[in-house]
RNA sequence: GUGGGUGUAGCUCAGUCGGUAGAGCACCUGGUUGUGGUCCAGGGGGCCGCGGGUUCAAGUCCCGUCACUCACCCCA
């Protein structure tokens, strides 16, 4: 027996066919919409980067198990990209000379990482990144916080669905030391056991705070520190608040956007102060929806120049999550808004004529591709979402008429073949 | 990489005590010439995930494996 081969994607890869890529395209186009609102330019980039700009920066965990790699015929080691700040970091250093800073830029690439695929995790996913190059000032912060909730809200987000916790490191870091007693050489491995603070229970934080060599006393304060919110501002010396951005974007009009929140740090290394998350309110979905945050030189691996930034990353996978749960997700939109039916297979050409009018004002129109009755061919035309057919029969077309049929009522008249794409366009009205 | 759950028609699922495969939806055709949705009749579709074992007999029991899925790790 022949052995076919399966028909399923590659394990953690997605199909998607033309109903489900027609939600996407509209919520896609929204964003963009709104990103290009405030300024920011499109750009895109390979798939395919050497794999040594990964293993500089991004984490170990990402260059050691997540990187798909493999090596081209002159013996180079390449990565398929596993995040876009990178190749954004190598386009900006490369043309650095010419480009007018601060820059605004954003793309949509396809990313890719070796992972056990579950709720809100794929091997490969589609992440708007959004950046901001060249400045240090808290207006870049806030220009994003400004952003995400614009984005959020053309979806159709509520504000109550989602929350964007704001923290910044060198705050933490101080609030660390001064007030809980770390040793700047156990920073690292603090801030990891803060990214999971909330998924653990206590007992369990309290034997890792143990191993990482804080006593009870220390556990404790930072026990204090992580649920002190907004009050932690008010323990730290003005010399490390008033160097925050995070603190300037507080005292904004746009405070009411955001909320400071000590927990947040993220896993990647390159953060160095603003560090950001947005979250489903609901309790469907656990992990953050996105995020992000300011790095004080991303392109020390390209340039000597030092090139400041701030941005992030939205993924595909989450956001979807998250519209569904809250039964966002717009309805596909339809194939057609007409299909041309002629009668008999003789009247083929002048439905093609007749088409080729209503085409050309505007209306996305079909011709039956193989004869069938007429009766199916109406049937097929309403589940293809046509919301009306225009029937080319022999003797109105010696007349030089056609039927046009709206299927929404029922009702149709005889109109000159001329005048059908006006009498379909006033019926569908001005939606389309 | 670790642990749990699930694999039967395109989809959602049923399948009893082991006895050789079913429903609903979807799809196709017909119900007389050029009129859809409803209704009626009919039809196509299944390596029961895969391999092995037990048995006269396996969708069903046992072992293995793969896939999907949820969680852990980590992260978008």
């Amino acid at each position: 027996m022949t052995e076919y081969q399966p028909t399923a994607p590659y394990r953690g890869t997605r199909d998607f066919l033309p109903d489900e890529m027609s939600v996407r395209t509209q919520v896609f186009h929204r964003l963009y919409d709104v990103i290009e609102r405030f300024g920011f330019r499109r750009y895109d980039g390979p798939q395919l980067e050497p794999a040594e700009i990964y293993e500089a920066k991004s984490g170990e965990e990402i260059a050691n198990q997540q990187l798909y790699t493999l090596t081209d015929q002159g013996g180079r080691r390449l990565a398929l990209r596993p995040e876009m700040t990178p190749s954004a970091a190598r386009m900006v250093a490369g043309n650095a000379g010419s480009l007018q800073f601060p820059v605004r830029w954003y793309s949509h690439p396809n990313c890719h990482r070796y992972e056990r695929p579950q709720r809100g995790r794929v091997r490969e996913h589609w992440q708007i990144n959004v950046d901001i190059f060249g400045s240090e000032a808290a207006s870049c912060e806030i220009e994003m916080f400004e952003l995400i909730d614009s984005m959020m809200r053309s979806l159709g987000a509520d504000e109550d669905t989602f929350v964007i916790r704001v923290n910044d490191r060198q705050v933490l870091s101080a609030a660390l030391t001064e007030l809980v007693g770390v040793r700047t050489d156990q920073l690292g491995e603090v801030f990891a056991l803060v990214d999971r603070w909330e998924k653990y229970d206590s007992e369990r934080l309290a034997a890792d705070a143990a191993e990482i060599g804080l006593d009870d006393k220390q556990f404790a304060g930072l026990t204090d520190v992580l649920a002190a919110g907004t009050s932690l501002l008010d323990e730290l010396p003005a010399e490390v608040t008033g160097n925050s951005n995070v603190v300037r974007a507080l005292r904004s009009s746009s405070a009411g956007l955001i909320r400071f929140d000590p927990h947040i740090v993220r896993g990647l290394a390159y953060y160095t102060s603003t560090v950001f998350e947005v979250f489903d309110t609901s309790g469907e979905n656990n992990r953050a929806l996105f995020g992000g945050g300011r790095y004080a030189d991303l392109a020390g691996l390209f340039t000597p120049k030092q090139i400041p930034g701030i941005g992030f990353g939205m993924g595909d996978v989450t956001l979807f999550d998250f519209l569904d749960t809250h039964g966002l997700s717009p309805a596909p939109r339809s194939e057609v808004d007409v299909v041309v039916i002629p009668v008999t297979a003789e009247l083929d050409d002048a439905a093609r004529t007749v088409a080729r009018t209503l085409r050309t004002a505007g209306l996305r129109t079909s011709v039956p591709l193989e004869p069938r009755k007429l009766g199916k061919e109406i049937t097929r035309a309403d589940r293809a979402g046509a919301r009306a057919v225009v029937i080319v029969g022999a003797e109105e077309w010696q007349d030089g008429t056609v039927t046009v049929r709206d299927l929404g009522s029922g009702n149709q008249r005889q109109v000159p073949h001329e005048e059908a794409a006006e009498t379909i366009s006033t019926l569908l009205g001005t939606d389309r």
